[in-house]
RNA sequence: GCGCGCUUAGCUCAGUGGUAGAGCACAUCCUUCACACGGAUGGGGUCGCAGGUUCGAACCCUGCAGCGCGCACCA
């Protein structure tokens, strides 16, 4: 081993640990099996997304946990696939076909256009899957589905005729979301509200009745003012008491039109008079129903005015049209002043425009069991962490609006709704169905299509994808109508592990699916992951352009080093700002095990008698350090046991690092290096050797669910498995390694242990002091030693740096001698007339100055009377403890200060 | 407007009542036979502000401020 390079090299290892692991069927969940269930499905990506940081984070999350729950002895299924996200696929396509064939999807037709979007998905499909395998994924890919494959597609139609059936699934005419670039519906869920710049239009109506007297009203879109039917004021504003049901004038075209009253106008709101456009907004078209108001639509589906009437404004893009529209009544004298003014204004998610409210024929879902999903969070049936957003939550389930389920889309699971021919016309323009036309047999609604289907039409609209990833827990376990035996073994599945930005879009869905389908809950457990940021608490994004590539991340630290840095600076409740420097930490920490290993690896080649020491022997021949290596490592596997339990996923990070690097390298390895030089006795060599495989080979097991590559590679390098053995696949032990051993002989142990690396750190730091920290030739005294020193006199000397220790009861220190008051001791530091004795002086004198200022303060603490009642004794008795141990160094100090005269 | 978070060292963050912590960055020293992707030492914080509870508050309570995120029919 000693002649591989002194730096760990991830690449090579971790593809052949990967095709391994592919290779022995590690991944592979049996449902039949005897052992406990543990399962996950994967929130699927995108099938032709590219991985990003926070598919990174949350991949890496689900793989720990499963990871784990092998380890604890589960039978474990992580279920992965991928989802055909139907806008945002189509739209990657279509801009292809628009940039390459100057082609729109109609020029090719329904039929070309969806083959060669199956052909964009053969081709890109793999690419984030591949992405997935290189970060470790423990995926059972053998399930791998995709929410298009044949047997999902039926799910989702089925699904869709049963909410049908029982009449939560109903069409009408309504104002939704129109995305006027992806011309299609979008649910509220896909609207992002955005602040904006934008300009308040103030303007006067004129009364039909008396002419040159005007109302006042306001409005940021004055393009839309062909629509409008009437003005509303509100019943209670004695302003416009007199004005309700007097007519005024629209300017253009110039129609005559009532003013009315209506509750919902804001009085405080400008000049409290409200135009009332029910085609092209929301609460305008509620107060159109509640008035039986005409509705008049003045724009195209693209976001162009269609007003023949006013021919200077037909035709123009929406936003073109305000502005002329604004021109046009300043012409008329109509416009009395402009006002910057901030608005929030719906943004399509996907398309980055602003939507348009616009009357549409859609397809809604009431949403089945509400209460039930509700409850169970609410109860902690289903469990939320971090808990807060339980109450985002329960929010929006007490707030549901009936979400729109169709799009005017290709891609996607097409409507399984049939129109009988010869009445399509009735049937499309009709105002709403019920399932009372079912028996009509006008429609037809079914997962298959009807038997003479030359006389029937399929709707041409596709469902919403979050339609079909709301039954992604069980639809990717079983097919209609049977129970398969992974559902039974595997629902419903464990965790979850999601970001907090689709609570509503699927986490929310995905429960009231289970329930109203599986009649159970999903999933148990919810773990919403941090967002991650960049360092100026950006979002990731591509086109701010600061979103790292993962891949060329891994290819430089590794993916075991990524993971790492990334869950290591993963908070519980927070967003997280990325730095790549975590990431390189990751490597770092890979490369300091794989260096801790290759040491040991030297240690064997060393041409030195190695005895023959059984296991049992070897508690009895450990010294201190050996056992206090031991007591953390039971201690750390305790620690993470609790700490998984509470999903703190950074914390156990942070746990591993610290005891590889601060207790199993900084601390023991330092201590027993001497008992690997050929100097050594043989049975010092073996018990260390011994103690260092039994604390490396279990911790590379701890370690493993986070770096499973360099672990798994260590393992067989080692030794501590054979060739075709995984140690992903080993259990983990139940007995701590010290089983055998007496708590109290174990805490004595350890105490000496510390206090012999408490030494070594206050001789380093004197050392420092006197500037020569890094002289391994000092020769240290040690008055009053501790009756245990001379058995760890040699370690003592290896760890502080000391060519010789000399244990002199009776030393008659020279004058300026620095010293420490160590828990061994009495410790000098003879500087053979090197020091210079007037900073030694004053030094001495701010250590002095120093103490007393917190004997002062201990003892002000225990004159409290108040403090001395209610503490706890032992709070009190450190205290005093401490006073003790300040006094007996201040009597040292002035010695010291006095013996340099 | 309502709700939820956050505010601790230059940076990123731990720390849920008992003497303020880590990593990075910084400074000095060390190319000592596991590791410079390393080792040693050190400087650096009135824990956002103001009150309150308590013997004792970064931590609990109440206000306030700043930042961020949700939700909401302000034209």
């Amino acid at each position: 081993m000693s002649d591989l390079p002194k730096a760990y090299e991830p690449q090579a290892v971790e593809a052949k640990w990967y095709a391994a692991w592919i290779e022995g069927k590690c991944f592979e969940a049996d449902p039949s099996s005897e052992k406990p269930a543990y399962s996950i499905v994967i929130p699927p990506p995108n099938v032709t997304g590219i991985l990003h940081l926070g598919h990174v984070l949350n991949n890496t999350i689900q793989d720990v946990l499963a990871r784990r729950a092998r380890q604890k002895g589960m039978e474990v299924l992580w279920l992965p696939g991928t989802d055909h996200a139907g806008i945002a696929t189509q739209a990657k396509v279509e801009r292809e076909l628009r940039e390459n064939e100057k082609l729109t999807r109609r020029d090719l037709g329904r039929d070309e256009f969806l083959k060669r979007v199956w052909a964009f998905k053969d081709k890109h499909g793999d690419i984030i899957i591949n992405q997935l395998k290189r970060l470790g994924c423990s995926c059972d890919w053998s399930r791998e589905r995709f929410t298009m494959d044949a047997e999902y597609t039926k799910w989702v139609s089925h699904v869709f005729v049963e909410l049908f059936k029982e009449g939560l699934i109903y069409r009408g005419k309504r104002i939704v979301n129109w995305c006027p670039v992806s011309l299609t519906a979008l649910s509220d869920e896909e609207v992002v509200m955005t602040p904006q710049r934008s300009k308040l239009y103030f303007m006067k109506y004129e009364f039909t009745d008396a002419p040159g007297e005007f109302l006042e009203i306001s409005t940021t879109r004055p393009e839309t003012l062909m629509g409008d039917v009437a003005v509303a004021v509100n019943p209670k504003d004695p302003r416009h008491a007199k004005n309700i049901g007097r007519m005024v004038y629209r300017p253009f075209p110039h129609t005559p039109i009532p003013v009315i009253a209506d509750d919902h106008v804001d009085i405080e709101f400008g000049t409290g008079a409200l135009k009332i456009t029910p085609a092209h907004d929301k609460s305008d078209f509620e107060i159109g129903l509640r008035h039986g108001l005409e509705i008049i639509d003045v724009l195209t589906p693209d976001g162009h005015v269609n007003c023949p009437e006013v021919p200077e404004l037909h035709g123009l893009d929406r936003f073109v049209a305000r502005k002329k529209a604004a021109a046009m009544l300043e012409e008329r004298g109509l416009l009395l002043k402009v006002e910057e003014y901030e608005n929030n204004v719906g943004f399509s998610e996907r398309a980055h425009v602003p939507i348009e409210p616009r009357i549409s024929m859609q397809w809604f879902l009431k949403y089945p069991c509400v209460k039930e999903a509700a409850d169970a969070v609410a109860t902690g049936e289903i469990q939320f962490r971090p808990e807060r957003w339980a109450k985002t939550y329960a929010h929006w389930m007490e707030n549901l609006q009936d979400w729109c389920i169709s799009r005017q889309l290709w891609w996607g699971h097409q409507i399984p709704v049939w129109y009988r021919k010869d009445k399509l016309d009735d049937l499309k323009n009709a105002e709403s169905l019920d399932t009372s036309h079912l028996s009509h047999g006008d429609l037809f609604v079914g997962v298959e299509p009807p038997a003479d289907a030359d006389n029937w039409v399929r709707d041409e609209d596709v469902m919403d994808t979050w339609f079909s990833s709301w039954l992604w827990p069980f639809a990717t376990m079983t097919n209609v109508g049977e129970k398969s035996a992974t559902l039974k073994k595997f629902h419903p599945t464990t965790d979850l592990v999601t970001g907090p930005d689709i609570i509503f879009f699927w986490v929310a869905r995905m429960i009231m699916a289970g329930f109203r389908f599986e009649g159970e809950l999903p999933f148990k457990n919810v773990y919403f992951t941090s967002i991650i940021r960049d360092l100026q608490g950006r979002k990731m994004s591509k086109s701010l352009g600061n979103s790292p590539d993962p891949i060329d991340l891994m290819e430089k630290y590794g993916a075991d080093g990524l993971r790492f840095g990334l869950m290591r600076i993963a908070p519980v409740g927070s967003d997280v700002r990325f730095d790549e420097s975590s990431v390189e930490e990751g490597r770092n920490f890979a490369n300091k095990l794989y260096n801790a290993c290759r040491f040991r690896q030297m240690a064997d080649e060393i041409e030195a008698p190695t005895a023959e020491v059984g296991d049992d022997e070897v508690i009895g021949m450990a010294n201190c350090f050996h056992v206090d290596i031991l007591a953390k490592l039971d201690q750390l596997a305790v620690d993470l046991e609790r700490i998984y339990g509470e999903y703190r996923f950074g914390e156990i990070a942070q746990r591993l690092y610290d005891f590889l690097w601060g207790e199993f390298c900084d601390k023991f390895l330092e201590a027993v290096k001497g008992d690997l030089r050929e100097s050594a006795t043989p049975e010092a060599r073996a018990v260390t050797l011994s103690v260092f495989d039994t604390v490396m080979s279990r911790f590379l097991q701890l370690l493993h669910p986070y770096m499973p590559h360099v672990t798994e590679e260590l393992s067989l390098r080692m030794g501590y498995l054979e060739e075709g053995e995984f140690l992903m696949q080993e259990p983990l032990p139940d007995e701590p390694v010290l089983a055998g051993l007496a708590a109290e002989e174990i805490a004595a142990e350890q105490s000496k242990a510390a206090a012999i690396y408490e030494t070594a750190g206050r001789v380093r730091n004197l050392k420092a002091e006197y500037h020569v920290g890094s002289r391994r030739d000092v020769k240290l005294v040690v008055k009053g030693a501790v009756e245990w020193l001379s058995e760890q006199q040699q370690v003592l000397a290896l760890l502080s740096g000391a060519g010789e220790i000399v244990l002199d009861a009776a030393y008659d220190a020279p004058k300026g001698t620095p010293v420490s008051l160590t828990p061994v001791g009495e410790i000098y530091l003879p500087l053979e007339g090197l020091i210079d004795v007037e900073a030694e002086k004053i030094r001495l004198s701010r250590e002095i100055a120093r103490i007393e200022q917190e004997v002062v303060r201990c003892e002000t603490k225990l004159g409290n009377e108040s403090f001395v009642a209610r503490a706890p004794a032992a709070v009190v008795e450190q205290e005093k403890a401490r006073i003790v141990e300040w006094q007996g160094k201040l009597v040292q100090l002035r010695e010291m200060l006095a013996g340099l005269g």
